[in-house]
DNA sequence: GATGCGCGTGGGATCGCTATCATCGAGCGG
DNA sequence: CCGCTCGATGATAGCGATCCCACGCGCATC
């Protein structure tokens, strides 16, 4: 009747499953962890013993034991972009089946003090593997020391001397965006980058920019938003006060509509009058008005793909490093029109 | 040197310390955990110590020796629906705050068996208190003991026999989006549901119902959708099809933005024609078109309030569960607009 | 028939920390 | 000046699992 839970007694331990099952502690122990030198019939001795006492492994007891959590880290900004959810998602699931736990430190911010203090959160749990979910700015020197410690990957393309790197390739997300107006008949295409300090951002604008340069195009200067909804508008009400621009390459669906936004404030009409494509699709980016075009990121595949990466690196600690690139889509919706033959 | 990581040697012990410190290791937990009886200057000497070897306690030992974990839990869906990472971020600032660590669980869905699932998880790690941001469908006997053994709050309105309460009052943010809507003229006001298994929706759709019952206005049928833009939009192409609609209550921001653009598709206007509410005030609301109406919900507070009720659980497990309420608030925007003379 | 090997099992020792109790000196009223 | 309390520190015993080693047994080998 003592059921672990709800009496006072103390949560039984792999003693009192032992004692239960008629065998020794060691036994239930490689009974329970899948060993292979354990009969049939011992094994499920002992499982209904634990199905009778309702035993659970106490994870800090094996923890220190054996040096192992079974968990991966995941080093995340403290906010609710899209993409930044959608790749826990990923990781959670690929680890999980994997049977590892995840345990995600968030920052507030890209400040490498604050990188620092969610990696150190994430070496006090003794994690075995970290995915770097985070744009570093500036790499520390001890940020590096504690990502040499660990198994790690980065999933934005920034990178450490000891990280993987599996990232979409934004380059050529910016490329098929880019490449997509032009195609359209625009004479150039403007672009509203996201902040300076983030590496998918500069890719985004490098992307661009060669596309721009290859065909011949003049490259019109970038302005840079925050990933803001907000920022996005501020950014469209000065690209709709210029009558020359028909087309505008936005680096990310959230400030795309924004910019959308303030263009229609200002009169100008999309796609009719200007064109506009975001990068991300968000769930929302079909339902809006218009229905946005936008080039789609796999980013639940990343977080898959990176746990994937880390469990190679932790069986085996000596493979050698070998970024990985995703590419993403471009998802043609209403926000993008031909040029009229005005 | 020898720094802690780097070389190959284990990292340092607490007996390391000590040791260098020129203390017993007693003294160094001592000085560690903040205990009051511990002279400043052998203090010094030991946080020193721990400079310089760049020491950082086992938590694993830790919670082995002590039975705390110093960690709370989250129970969570695994989308990335806004609501749900907004209160994330609320729960684990004031967490982190408190000197305690956040652990999430995050469940594929709401039946039972997968809540029960994430429960253990959590249980496993021996979590000091947990915070339930799942609406539960049913309560198994099973999630019933587990809630009962750890300190627990609900934050969506769902509760079992032993959770505290902290939610925001569903029925007043529909009461304030229907009462808008009466009051600039509308007849009567349409209502897309969210699923009929989660609990917040009930009480939109409650909350929507009073208040036209109230006002002795007619009460039409409710369409319920998932959440998504995509049930929206199939919500909004048969409310298009109906002349007599001109205002809807819609269950959420998303499936707002896909009733607005089914509307658009049927050739009905915004807000001339039909007025608009959503509930949640994402950050696109105000920046797609038209920018949306919405009743705001404080997800970031109400994180934080659930963590201050889960600690005060933890220091007195005496204290009497106390359902909080937070109330909701109306933001106009352009997506609603006064009936016509017609 | 002795040797050796592999298999299934049990018996400590151990991981790093905290709780508990013991100790030792300083301050103080009687 | 004694015994008392109290504050600061040290020694010891676990917490609950895993690791390494030893042990007994059956079977093939020479």
């Amino acid at each position: 009747m003592r059921q672990g839970t709800g009496d006072g007694g103390r949560a039984p331990a792999m003693a009192d499953v032992a004692r239960v099952a008629g065998v020794s502690a060691q036994t239930v122990s490689r009974a329970l962890g899948g060993h292979p030198n354990v009969q049939e019939t011992t094994r499920a001795k002992v499982l209904a013993a634990v199905e009778q006492l309702g035993y659970r492994k106490n994870t800090a007891a094996g923890m220190l034991s054996s040096g192992r959590s079974r968990t991966l880290g995941v080093v995340t900004l403290q906010t609710g972009f899209f993409s930044r959810t959608a790749l826990t998602v990923g990781v959670e699931r690929a680890a999980r089946a994997a049977g590892y736990a995840v345990s995600t430190a968030a920052t507030a911010s890209l400040d490498p003090a604050a990188v620092e203090d969610a990696l150190l959160r994430l070496a006090d749990q003794r994690v075995e593997g970290v995915v770097l979910a985070v744009p570093l700015i500036r790499v520390s020197r001890r940020i590096e020391q504690l990502t040499a410690a660990v198994p790690t990957v980065a999933v934005d393309g920034s990178r450490t001397p000891d990280t993987e790197v599996v990232a979409v390739d934004q380059s050529a997300a910016a490329r098929l965006a880019t490449t997509h107006l032009l195609e359209l008949g625009h004479r150039t295409v403007w672009h509203v980058a996201g902040p300076g300090e983030w590496l998918d951002a500069a890719s985004r604008a490098q992307g661009w920019r060669d596309v721009l340069e290859a065909a011949g195009a003049d490259v019109p200067p970038a302005l840079a938003g925050d990933w803001s909804p907000a920022s996005g508008h501020r950014a469209g009400l000065i690209l709709g006060r210029i009558p020359e621009v028909t087309a505008v390459f936005v680096a990310s669906d959230e400030m795309a509509f924004g910019v959308i936004r303030a263009l229609h404030d200002l009169g100008r009409r999309v796609p009719e009058d200007v064109s506009v494509v975001g990068v991300d699709d968000i769930a929302l980016a079909a339902y809006c008005s218009p229905p946005l075009t936008t080039v789609a990121q796999p980013f639940a595949e990343m977080g898959a793909l990176a746990v994937a990466h880390l469990l190679r690196q932790v069986a085996r600690p000596a493979a050698p490093p070998a970024p990985v690139s995703v590419e993403p889509t471009l998802v043609v919706r209403s926000s993008t029109a031909a040029v009229r033959a005005s």
